[in-house]
DNA sequence: GACGTACGTGAAAACCTTTTCGGCCCGCTG
DNA sequence: CAGCGGGCCGAAAAGGTTTTCACGTACGTC
């Protein structure tokens, strides 16, 4: 294969360049006979027009960057496939950068990508908690999981808070009335965020949380492990367990099992995340509450195409998250 | 921030296009206190250059695409930071493309992706076996993980037999005889290379797989832990189990723990892929085989930016994993 | 003082496409 | 028959950069 440009098309076809970009673009000023002709001649080429030499005179790229700190993690790939697929793809390409974490290679970035003249930006971070803007760029910006700090900023993030809120009062809904709440790193505005929902809706009902308090950790089985045990300990009869995370979940459920205890009939127990490879696997399987965030990308590639055709929005849009039933949790009795 | 092309650069230095280019670019006929005066008025105008332009007549894009099948999976994304970070980020951007496993959608965005004259593709796939080659195209091709069924493209692949075999060997090490051996989907060819690197060094030690045979199934934890029941009821003095992937050994480790057999002292477990969620929380912590696919992203970006210099390869290259030991493994006593 | 050389700079072409505008031809109207 | 309008097409400019080549100046050499 080769490449062949508009002008060996118009060759071909026995016209000039202007009325073979016009037939291939559908331009009404070309009678239908020579619009066939200039067809035929590409696909005899198998022409594909020269999207580079097409963006400098539209000033688009019909690119975007999705600049992203969390590649091996789990949270931006759902984002980048609903971006991905709610541009169309024949429109819209996406260039993926993955910054891990650290600030001068984020700048270097960015620089290729404006260099490249992408039409906007999708800006993932690592961990919901807010970072620091990109301040005013050329082109139009959007957030997502983690918010920027500044207002004028776009930012979609998820509702953690919400999430919380949501986890318990399935409990409560099951008769629960002894809920735990263990979760990861405090210094995760998401666990803070969590366990406050949590709390919330347990007051609304009359309820304080089971074992007395929030059982902050860390992200990991393990911690879930060692927070059941010392749970079981000091509050045997407790009737439901909300894990921060899914692996949480899992080092909860592990222990459990150990124990004899059955779930649900004596023990519910809800993770968070939906992280499929730990929540279908588990036994039994794992009762979350999914992020919902292939459609927080869908609304980022949204918001970005608005903001590109000329109506910005700025703010923090927050989108719910979904409860996802399984057998790890079911009505008492 | 606006955008200051070249020219503005030029006449706020008062020079030339022509020598705001070179004097940007490092060419030697440019005296110094112009070059000097140039480049400040390129930062101030915070200038930088329309690479649009600039792929436009150099004929090179500074893109690849990565087009892949395994977005959502864990094949790819090592892949992809690999490849990334061998490719100078300030020299090449990647476009990333996921055609969900659907052939018309690749065909689609590989469509896209030559209109963008991308300089050269990598294309993985979502599981290891061959796939159909995408044909003469004008851009170098790397296959990366699933090979190419055409010789003359050039494909990366993980040596899957020799994984079985160094899963095995190192069992065998220490001192396990009885080893058995429990894997995934047999139409996978990793299941069945794995499995006959396996009992090739098995053979060589004059033994054979305890249970008689391997045992395929599925690639989850649900099949690992109904396998082990099966295994243990046949074979109750097995001392080692070779899991086909780290979730089939998750499966195995959890009827063993419920069965109050010790790993590692009674039976090892080794599993596969060093998937770290489910390798490092497993009780105990799980040995098993890295496929180390970040190096053979950085590889494929390699012999894709050989291939685009010029000197393109071609063939099958086999790249060797890699043993984790963690503490599902010990020497016998 | 004439000439050659080296160096620094600028004009212009090239990359490929889109779009505007002018021109041509045809048929129609008055 | 003159004039006019509409339909179809092509010439040319534009977009931002790199690169080639020609030009001008200053200097050194004979």
């Amino acid at each position: 294969m080769s490449r062949a440009t508009l002008r060996d098309v118009a060759k071909l076809a026995g016209v000039s360049v202007a009325t073979a970009s016009k037939a291939l673009n559908g331009q009404p000023q070309v009678r239908a006979e020579t619009r066939e002709r200039v067809v035929r001649a590409a696909e005899q080429l198998s022409f594909s027009p020269n999207t580079l030499a097409q963006g400098l005179i539209t000033q688009r790229s019909g690119t975007v960057g999705l600049l992203t700190s969390d590649l091996e993690g789990r949270f931006s790939i759902p984002i980048l496939m609903g971006a991905e697929d709610a541009f169309g793809s024949d429109q819209t390409s996406v260039f993926l950068c993955d910054a891990r974490g650290d600030t001068i290679r984020e700048k270097h970035h960015l620089r290729a990508l404006l260099s490249r003249r992408v039409d906007g930006l999708i800006v993932v971070g690592a961990r919901p908690d807010t970072r620091t803007s990109l301040g005013d760029l050329p082109v139009p910006v959007v957030y997502a999981y983690a918010p920027s700090d500044d207002p004028a900023d776009l930012s979609l993030i998820t509702d953690n808070t919400g999430g919380g809120r949501t986890a318990v009062d399935h409990l409560i809904r099951c008769g629960r009335r002894r809920i735990a709440h263990i979760t990861g790193d405090p210094s995760y505005s998401a666990a803070q965020d969590r366990a406050r929902g949590a709390v919330d809706r347990l007051t609304e009902e009359g309820l304080t949380l089971a074992g007395g308090e929030v059982w902050f950790g860390m992200w990991s089985e393990a911690w879930g492990r060692g927070a059941t045990r010392m749970l079981l300990d000091r509050c045997p009869d407790v009737d439901a367990i909300f894990a921060g995370s899914d692996e949480i979940a899992r080092g909860v459920l592990d222990v459990l099992h150990e124990e004899r205890i059955d779930v649900p009939s004596r023990v519910a127990v809800i993770g968070f995340d939906n992280w499929s490879v730990l929540a279908v696997n588990s036994r039994p399987p794992l009762t979350t509450i999914d992020l919902n965030l292939e459609h927080l990308g869908r609304i980022a590639a949204q918001r970005l195409s608005a903001a590109m055709e000329g109506t910005p929005t700025s703010g923090v849009e927050t989108f719910p998250v979904r409860l996802i039933t399984r057998e790890s949790t079911a009505p008492l009795r």
